[in-house]
RNA sequence: GCGCCCGUAGCUCAGCAGGAUAGAGCGGCGGUUUCCUAAACCGCAGGUCAGAGGUUCGAAUCCUCUCGGGCGUACCA
């Protein structure tokens, strides 16, 4: 249940009634204060301004109407027209044991489940992964698994880069190479007589030169526009050649999803390539809603809402003056993939806020030519830049760009050197198992407990810090609750653990009332895709347990005390994990 | 030039459908351990919320302008 959403629902509608405004929201939220009591509401005084009455009076008479009695054990009005809302003990001892039992800890499910594609990680398959694609894959796995959670159905599309120049440049840069090989090292040294003698680092090497070549041979440059060309001819040997280069780089792909952790697999690929029989497709649908205009060449949409710098309509170029499409068709062609095949109510792109206008204009393209039907949301889920300690784009020190394979391997490896440190009676292999969550959760911890919008600071030595709002702080918050049961389990008078949980202590209260609004973080969290209010709760939720673990013994006491707070410390323990979890992080039992 | 985003403690960040005394963590200073994981906890110091106007009973939050930073801006993705 959603303590806070059930309260404003019921203050909402009185309000509304009672001072008939359509839209008289009662702003329901956590007291600023716990002198407050458990919630305020504040929108009575909004709404008393727009009726140009007392808002105390107002707000006097709302309490008056509204019957809060099964939940409440005092509502008083406060200062200009505050209404201080303190829970009743019974009505939270009732709900904190609704929870024992339930696997999705008072979370309800989305009363209207929605077929939603989310557009994430989306990594160029001529090169390797590297750190510019993080953000997406740990942002992107997380919404997923929020979604999904709240009883979404989830459609992910991994829309890589698989298509195009860049392949065109790849290809011709191996014909250049054979080429250049003396024939009898060819069968040895060519790359393309057996998949096992290319590797993606062979690759990125080939990309890096081939780039250099595209951009300084013009000799060079046309065989590559040749070989895209005949790559859409669907010529047989360059078609090799491509799903060569694809299978390769896949399976690097694949080493990195599955060290990471997310839930992306070969089934969610749905890349540019995919979309190339469409191309002429949404040009046509394009033309005959009449919306292409030539410029200069190419076909361009000129849109009113978007303007240049002398207020002239700016272009959307669907197709290039050499006829070649570009990314802007390829998304429209994806989107009405994702609506007619996929039938999506709701299609996200989590992909960096640089993308932004292209966005705005793709969804208004898309709109106008009617691929998107009235009800369907298209939504860009934007975030900002990676940057250094020095608060420059983050790069290697030679200035180069960071593999992210490299980057989560050295996460694991601090971690290690930390588990080692601290834990050193532990096996070897425990210690690399916890290094590896540890590891890897502090990378995705440390994304996604930051506002997306803005830049973030990529820290290691933050990152994995035992203090403050880390993944190894919440790690370690967890262990040490499992812990506990441990204990308990080898007491000799290891006692029943029984069902009720009693509020004695103000930090049980605390903690009770915090653990119940779980689902109102994860509600929160969701609903304008930032996961970093989750992080957040998770936090507040380790603090709250904290002062209850200091302050109220749980072993030593005598039941029934002693069962209500182990039980305390399970529900602690499993909302930590499973928030954790939506969050793409795991967990270990010790550290 | 135009557009979008941002400027909160020394540092990294929360808070922003307007609401009560602006919060954390790090760093600094000072404490706590015969006690269920000290990888912990507690306390103190630290702020003209970039600046100036405006709207309001009330502004870090909304509007306007100025300064400073980032990004984008017709055939890359």
């Amino acid at each position: 249940m959603n303590i806070k959403k059930e309260i404003d629902v019921r203050l909402s509608e009185k309000l509304a009634k009672l001072t008939n405004l359509s839209d008289a929201p009662a702003l329901v939220n956590p007291t600023s204060n716990p002198k407050f009591g458990d919630y305020q509401a504040n929108g009575v005084m909004s709404a008393a301004k727009h009726l140009k009455t007392n808002p105390q009076k107002l707000a006097e008479e709302l309490i008056a109407t509204v019957d809060l009695s099964d939940l409440v054990e005092k509502v008083e009005v406060a200062g200009p027209g505050f209404i201080n809302i303190t829970l009743k003990k019974d009505f939270l001892q009732d709900r904190i044991a609704e929870n024992l039992h339930d696997e999705r800890l008072g979370v309800p499910l989305a009363p209207q489940p929605e077929r939603i594609v989310i557009d994430y990680s989306s990594p160029n398959l001529a090169k390797e992964m590297h750190v510019g694609h993080l953000r997406s894959t740990i942002i992107g796995d997380a919404l997923v698994r929020l979604l999904d959670f709240l009883g979404h159905n989830i459609i992910r599309q991994n829309h890589v880069g698989d298509w195009g120049t860049q392949f065109g440049m790849l290809v011709a840069y191996l014909d250049k190479l054979q080429k250049d090989l003396p024939p009898e090292q060819t069968d040895s040294k060519n790359p393309n007589a057996s998949r096992n003698s290319l590797f993606i680092e062979d690759l990125e090497e080939y990309y890096r030169q081939a780039k250099q070549l595209f951009d300084t041979d013009e000799n060079f440059a046309n065989l590559a526009r040749e070989c895209v060309v005949k790559l859409q001819s669907d010529k047989a040997d360059v078609l090799k050649r491509w799903k060569l280069f694809r299978d390769i780089s896949w399976e690097h792909c694949k080493k990195v999803y599955e060290k990471l952790g997310t839930l992306l697999t070969e089934q969610d690929i749905r890349g540019e390539s995919a979309y190339n029989d469409d191309l002429p497709e949404v040009i046509k649908a394009l033309e005959e809603k009449g919306l292409l205009t030539e410029s200069q060449g190419a076909k361009c949409i000129f849109l009113d809402e978007f303007k240049d710098k002398d207020g002239n309509a700016l272009p959307v170029i669907v197709q290039k003056s050499d006829g070649g499409y570009l990314y802007a068709t390829t998304d429209l062609a994806a989107i009405r993939y994702r609506v007619q095949e996929l039938k999506a109510d709701r299609i996200l792109y989590v992909t960096d806020s640089r993308q932004s206008l292209h966005f705005q204009q793709v969804f208004a393209v898309a709109r106008k030519a009617g691929f998107v039907p009235e009800g369907v949301r298209l939504e860009h889920i934007a975030f900002g830049m990676m940057l250094g300690p020095d608060g420059k784009p983050f790069k290697t020190r030679e200035g180069g760009t960071v593999k992210l394979m490299d980057l989560l391997d050295e996460a694991e490896h601090r971690a290690y050197n930390l588990v080692s440190e601290k834990s050193p009676h532990l096996p070897e292999d425990e210690k690399r198992k916890i290094a590896h969550v540890v590891g890897i959760g502090a990378v995705k911890y440390a994304d996604l407990s930051q506002n997306r919008t803005s830049d973030y600071v990529f820290s290691f030595d933050k990152m994995l810090s035992l203090e403050g709002n880390t993944a190894p702080y919440m790690q370690y918050a967890y262990a040490r609750i499992r812990s506990i049961f441990r204990k308990n389990k080898s007491d000799k008078n290891n006692e029943q653990i029984t069902d009720r949980i009693t509020i004695e202590h103000p930090a049980e209260r605390t903690l009770v009332l915090k653990l119940l609004q779980f689902a109102e973080a994860v509600e929160s969290a969701t609903s304008d895709y930032f996961p970093h209010l989750l992080c957040n709760y998770l936090y507040d939720l380790a603090g709250a347990f904290t002062t209850f673990y200091e302050s109220c013994p749980v072993l030593k006491s005598s039941e029934p005390i002693r069962s209500s707070r182990l039980q305390l410390c399970q529900l602690t323990a499993r909302t930590i994990r499973t928030g954790l979890g939506l969050l793409g992080i795991e967990t270990v039992e010790q550290m």
